[in-house]
DNA sequence: ATGCATTTGCGAATGATTCCCATTAAAGGA
DNA sequence: TCCTTTAATGGGAATCATTCGCAAATGCAT
């Protein structure tokens, strides 16, 4: 049981949630997960460890958990929501569109940007969606990066 | 008929395609389309036109449109796809999250960075999403603009 | 006009997520 | 520890958007 996890808890219980066998290994699984799991594969892991756990009970706690603000909830390409523990630091996300591989990054600039961009609009941002997709760059054609 | 649409079913063609009724009348639909509508909503408005053509119909076509580059598919929050004809130059969207309403951006600063931040990955840039949030400022708060 | 490959309409099938509800089990106090 | 109250669970049905399968209809090149 990750320490991740017992924050997790806490939390929850602090937004008077109750705290139950399968909230507990929800938390656990969620904490660890650095791979932006679908909600079928956190069912997976988490019936490894009870096998009780129904995946009902799987989307209900990821709700709560989101609601609480415990998780996020990604919707890259593709039906299925994919789910991440929620990080201090927000960051946004490339797509290797070779490997599927989620790869995170943060840019200051475009983060302002945006929110200059919505005041402009008449707006004051609440909220936005990034997701980059690339291909992967050849060793060669990365030379021009090292200068 | 709308020229617009004449365009769609010209791109159509060149891509081996045949035109039908059913995809004549849904090439006017979108082409006429300012608003982001989802697939139902086309249906609606291809219905109102030839009440005989099925949602399938609607589906396959739009599909088929999309492929081609002559129609748009985005997936802003809640389930359904949203529908927008291509445009010639690439924009963005910004959500009114109070009144649902989508306006339409586009940022040279943010589309420079993105790739920049791509690159810097070790990725070329194919593709991108960004969707931004927001409320709509109230009037005493926008004196700062005018600056 | 004829023949054939594409499209279409309709209904069934899918896949992800949510809902329903009888049963189980936290939480808090006696 | 033993109740009481009430939220949470499991399992299955229900939803919703989208896709499929297939026989019938229809473009289009000849
Ligand atoms: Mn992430
Ligand atoms: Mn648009
Ligand atoms: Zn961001
Ligand atoms: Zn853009």
């Amino acid at each position: 049981m990750s320490d991740a996890a017992d924050v997790l808890i806490e939390h929850c219980r602090e937004a008077g949630q109750r705290i139950t066998g399968p909230r507990r290994i929800i938390a656990d699984v969620v904490a660890k997960a650095d791979d932006h799991p679908d909600v079928t594969e956190i069912y997976r892991r988490v019936a490894a460890i009870d096998p009780g756990i129904s995946l009902s009970t799987v989307y209900r706690t990821l709700k709560v958990f989101a609601a609480t603000g415990l998780v996020e909830r990604h919707s890259f390409a593709g039906g299925r929501v994919r789910i991440e523990p929620a990080s201090d630091v927000h960051h946004d996300h490339l797509i290797d569109t070779e490997s599927g591989a989620v790869i995170e990054f943060r840019s200051e600039e475009i983060e302002r940007l945006q929110a200059l961009v919505a005041r402009e609009l008449g707006f004051e941002l609440t909220g936005h969606r990034l997701v980059l997709y690339g291909r992967p760059l050849a060793k060669v054609e990365r030379r021009d990066l090292k200068r």
